[in-house]
DNA sequence: CTCAATTCGGACCGGGTTAGTACCGATTAG
DNA sequence: CTAATCGGTACTAACCCGGTCCGAATTGAG
């Protein structure tokens, strides 16, 4: 299964590539041109990122959009929010109070801890990590979240 | 975004219900009772299963299903691959080898850094786990995945 | 000052995947 | 043999994703 939609993973892509050259206004088209994506999508993302706070638009003529904020104050979790909408694993954990299993299903507050755990994975990088090219990074059994809780 | 789908959620739920009473043959219009959801989904869903091999089915009259280990040895990981595949953040970590800006696209490396860790996370829960009732857990802080790397 | 060019903003639509259902054949206990 | 139950497939409906369209805002030239 594929967890992020397409339309998030651009957001993800477009944000970084942003955040690659900070402070310059870029167009959508030329976004769209830089990153090899479609057009019209990379618009649709920009105006939910935008929308989302992520990126701040410029109208206009020679408008474009850039960062909001500095890439290090920029989590993916925050990008992937301004596309898709909140994170959660189950219907139940987003939609807070309204499952008519939740009496006698024992399996909601479990949910809600591997919840905490992705969306710190996702809060944990930010869109500075991001542009960071692939460095050395801890082994790979030490990628936290293998102890989720005692 | 609701990250796991419908499907793969009552997945758990089902399983969850097996491992409450393990050892037990229960048939799917049993489970679709007891857990109060559509009997043909559950049907569905208990096929993919089996097919898995999260649960063996027995067939004939009499059939029915049960875990097909113990419930400390099935993680929920396996449990939502059996139903939704390969669990992946991105199309690109999936799909290894067949993406066009692999090479100046820099979100590679990270992407698959944060896919370890949600399945790691998902990995690190077990059914025994789900069927505990809510316990006193950790404090929320230490969910780990919060340093998912230096 | 006016106007045209440029760019973002929001609404709309079609295709595809997923959820859910239904049926029929296979298998086994009694 | 018969009833019960799983296994597989095919089918329909709904929804979401991805893409396109046209209108609003702003700029810069004439
Ligand atoms: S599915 Fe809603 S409480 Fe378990
Ligand atoms: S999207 Fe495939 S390498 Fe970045």
């Amino acid at each position: 299964m594929i967890i992020l939609s397409k339309l998030a993973d651009y957001g993800v892509i477009i944000a970084t590539h942003l955040a690659e050259n900070p402070d310059r206004q870029v167009t959508a088209v030329a976004l769209a041109a830089e990153t090899r994506l479609p057009q019209a999508t990379v618009a649709k993302v920009l105006k939910a990122l935008s929308h989302g706070g992520v990126v701040i638009a410029a109208r206009g003529a020679s408008g474009g959009y850039k960062l909001a904020r500095r890439a290090q104050a920029i989590s993916v979790a925050e990008v992937v929010s301004a596309i898709d909408g909140a994170i959660g694993v189950t219907e139940c954990t987003v939609h807070t109070p309204s499952c008519e299993r939740t009496d006698f299903c024992p399996t909601r507050p479990h949910w809600q801890r591997i919840n905490r755990a992705v969306g710190a994975a996702l809060q944990s990088v930010t869109l500075a990590d991001m542009v960071m090219p692939a460095f050395s990074f801890p082994h790979a059994s030490e990628t936290a979240a293998e102890r989720i809780a005692p």
